[in-house]
RNA sequence: GGCGAAUUCGUCUAUCGGCUAGGACAGAUGCCUCUCACGCAUCAAAGAAGGGUUCGAUUCCCUUAUUCGCUACCA
């Protein structure tokens, strides 16, 4: 929707739907609205946007609908409804696929079966009813999609449907939903796939309050998929696979269930809206990467994917990367601290700004002594945790079966390693240049490749930086301190 | 059950009647390399099935199958 009105130029409505009065969740709004934020999806009208079409929440806007009701029942389009849920409840079950609709509605209660009397010596009792929408059958209904073509369902399957309960007096979504779209000017709607069977409804609705010629246009997007078996995407499905699905971390108010959030897991706002942005439309070409602004200029409803995308974190993990990578070395910086402080290391500005840029130097492109591009896997940067730990915490046993290890120190190694460390104690200037002057040389002499065990020694692992760079940033005495215990350690 | 929609590699998708069916993620292999990665190269991997229409169907039509959605005083 943002994509498409920025493209036509168009207004962006935030409105709240909150005609369900029972399914009311406090600080829902409040998280929507922080959401888009986070995403940078900006509304140019509607709740918190302010516009000259308020009030946005249908829940303030019962004087509106009441009159709208009225409309209909006074043109025959509607009727009241008297019928308890009970007794539509035993209706279903004594009769076989229960429809309220023009082959029922002669044997239920209602203005229609009523006289004028009985009708509003009820509504005087105080009794609750509901206003429905007299559907003519029999009718084919066609409904122009932008997306899928024309769709033309018969009204015969539609029921009558409620538009209006006297409980809460609030309308239900099909009436509010078109009386705000036509008060709100609304020249598109674009939801999901689940209004499709609906629609002709709110075609119908259109046509019973003579609105048909401003009509919006529709488009019924594919919905998301789970990523395992079949079904959409729900809720909890994303937990249970350990993927987000809600944008922010959400604390259920009632059940205090917490679902997790993209902000939270360390995904960047630009990488999830590209992502999903993706999931049942691309541009038509082989481009991935792309910016809202970008796609606000490429987006086309007309390349929209009919049938339901299968939602699959791997590869929303790979956008991440490629944003991330993006980023400039100082934007890392306060999640790093907050990893390193939540594993118990306090580490200076400087250190944690040295570690970032070195590993950085292995995100971000630079060439190596071959001429080739390299880059470093990261998609998020909590995934640094494992890959720098070293540089704060000494390793303090060795895995004698690790591949690496076992490699890489052999029978002789210890002695070789033990030679490597008086030259190192002899060293001065304890910077990458002041080290390669004397250690070069020496791996001449010798014809000792000592980077691996050097490696085992200061990292305990086959991963991390260039040795020399490692090596500087523990400074000397740790240097020696690590190469001491792992000779020690190796040997026993 | 009824109605509607959908159906291309494991996944997201390109193709608007000419296909040796393209790309991306994931996977495999190789190169590079002081490690892990990255990068590069290569490989493997698809038109649900059956009928039509057509010189020619992944593309159009029909049938079947499967999947999804709707079938609430929820949205």
């Amino acid at each position: 929707n943002y994509l498409f009105a920025k493209q036509h130029g168009g207004d962006l409505i935030f409105r709240i739907e909150d005609t369900d009065s029972n399914r009311f969740v406090p600080g829902a709004e409040e998280y929507i609205i922080e959401s888009f934020k986070w995403l940078g999806i900006k509304f140019d009208e509607g709740v918190s946007f302010g516009g000259n079409h308020g009030p946005y929440r249908q829940s303030e806007r019962r004087d509106i609908y009441r009159k709208y009701v009225q409309v209909l029942l006074d043109n025959g389009k509607a009727y009241i409804a008297f019928d308890t849920p009970e007794e539509l409840d035993k209706k279903r079950a004594e009769i076989e696929n229960f429809q309220y609709d023009a082959k029922t509605r002669g044997m239920m209660r209602n203005s229609l079966t009523l006289s004028k009397e009985e009708v509003d010596a009820l509504i005087a009792a105080g009794e609750q009813y509901v206003v429905r929408f007299k559907i003519e059958p029999g009718r084919d209904v066609l409904v122009d999609d932008l997306i899928r073509g024309e769709v033309t369902i018969n009204s015969s399957i539609l029921d009558d449907k409620v538009l209006y309960k006297s409980a809460d007096d609030l309308p239900t979504y099909h009436l509010a939903n078109i009386v705000d779209d036509h008060l709100m000017e609304v020249t598109h709607v674009i939801r999901g796939e689940e209004w499709l069977p609906s629609a002709p409804l709110h075609v119908l609705l259109y046509e019973a309050f003579g609105w048909a010629d401003t009509m919006p246009r529709f488009a019924h997007l594919p919905l998301l998929l789970k990523p395992v078996g079949n079904g959409k995407l729900s809720k909890r499905d994303g937990d249970k696979l350990g993927f987000p699905v809600f944008p922010l971390e959400w604390h259920d108010p009632k059940s205090g269930e917490i679902s997790s959030g993209y902000r939270e897991k360390g995904y960047l706002p630009q990488a999830v809206v590209n992502f999903l942005a993706l999931l049942g439309w691309n541009p038509g070409n082989d481009q991935e990467l792309m910016s809202l602004d970008e796609m606000v200029k490429l987006f086309d409803l007309s390349k929209c994917s009919k049938a339901g995308a299968k939602f699959d974190y791997v590869k929303a993990a790979w956008f991440n990367h490629q944003y991330l990578i993006q980023q400039d070395d100082k934007e890392w910086c306060p999640a790093f601290d907050k990893i390193l402080k939540d594993n118990g290391i306090n580490a200076t500005a400087e250190q944690e700004a040295e570690v970032v840029r070195m590993m950085k130097m292995k995100v971000i492109e630079y060439v190596d002594g071959q001429g080739n591009k390299k880059k470093r896997n990261i998609s998020f940067v909590s995934d640094l945790w494992p890959l720098t730990k070293f540089f704060f915490v000494a390793p303090t046993s060795f895995d004698k079966e690790d591949k690496f290890i076992k490699k890489n120190w052999k029978e002789t190694t210890s002695d070789e390693m033990a030679q490597m460390l008086t030259v190192i104690e002899g060293i001065e200037d304890f910077t990458v240049e002041g080290m390669k002057a004397v250690i070069d040389p020496w791996t001449e002499q010798t014809g000792i490749k000592p980077w691996n065990p050097w490696r085992v020694a200061l990292v305990g692992e086959g991963l991390g930086p260039d040795m020399y760079e490692l090596a500087a940033f523990l400074g000397k005495d740790e240097v020696i301190k690590r190469m001491k215990f792992a000779i020690d350690a190796m040997s026993n």
